[in-house]
DNA sequence: TATTACGTTGACGTAAACGTCAACCTAGTT
DNA sequence: AACTAGGTTGACGTTTACGTCAACGTAATA
């Protein structure tokens, strides 16, 4: 079963699939990050809120908030229809960009570093063994 | 002024250049990540603990919480003396590069998935513009 | 000597991101 | 009909990372 654009998840789907709890996921659509359709009472997710939810727990693995996210999955719906709103998405999308620029610094710094601190133990090490 | 080794700071000096409160630095300290030295009642800071610092607020950016910051200042800490210390600070590097690849990943993701939308978003203003 | 600047230690408050019940509904199975 | 598996909505609790007082100390300056 792959994801053809009629899959539907139940929440213990999701919960399962991205190793999260059903709670967290309606904890989520409380803070507007998701809408699943209903059937009755029960949630229906759709690729689409597949797709947010993985795009969701990206953004924290990088440590955003969840109002970053809900920005962010904003920015993908396509409701904006005037000038306006496409002009203020595009200046959303450069923020960030830069947002993640620094942290791909920051990244890079933090592995410079861990490389340095690896080299000198390991001379010690080999040092030590003679 | 630049950092020689004897250069030392004050915790109004050390919250103006970081831009955070002296709220934030004593509780930085309660938490284990610093620990400066003492005039009197007076905390002075050194050139290792503005590095320190340093790495602290890199890590924020990252989403690390101050738990995992401590430890990687542990990490650097030159206090491990025997094989067996050495051979588990290598691990927590393996670690913590794994950790920081998997943050790489998302933020090349995410950037892709800007350039695709800012380039359909382009795509529609330039339609709408004949 | 009084004020001001800068620092200190509690103690309590708060926002974010959930966890943990409790009480309930519903559809299918024994 | 009773049970089980999954789902639902509150409501309250918890952890992390600080903010916000209050009450006090100390050193330099007016």
């Amino acid at each position: 079963m792959k994801k053809d654009k009629t899959t539907i998840y139940s929440i213990s789907d999701l919960a399962q699939r991205f190793d999260i709890t059903t709670r967290t996921i309606r904890f989520y659509e409380s803070e507007g990050l998701l809408s699943p359709k209903r059937e009755g009472q029960k949630r229906l997710y759709s690729q689409k809120d597949y797709t947010t939810l993985k795009l969701i727990l990206r953004g924290k693995r990088l440590g955003w908030s969840l109002a970053e996210s809900r920005d962010l999955i904003q920015m993908y719906k396509p409701e904006q229809n005037n000038q306006a709103q496409y002009q203020k998405v595009l200046e959303k999308v450069i923020e960030s960009r830069e947002r993640l620029q620094q942290q791909m610094n920051d990244i890079q710094v933090m592995l410079l570093e861990l490389d340095e601190h690896e080299t000198r133990i390991k001379e010690v090490l080999d040092t030590k063994r003679q």
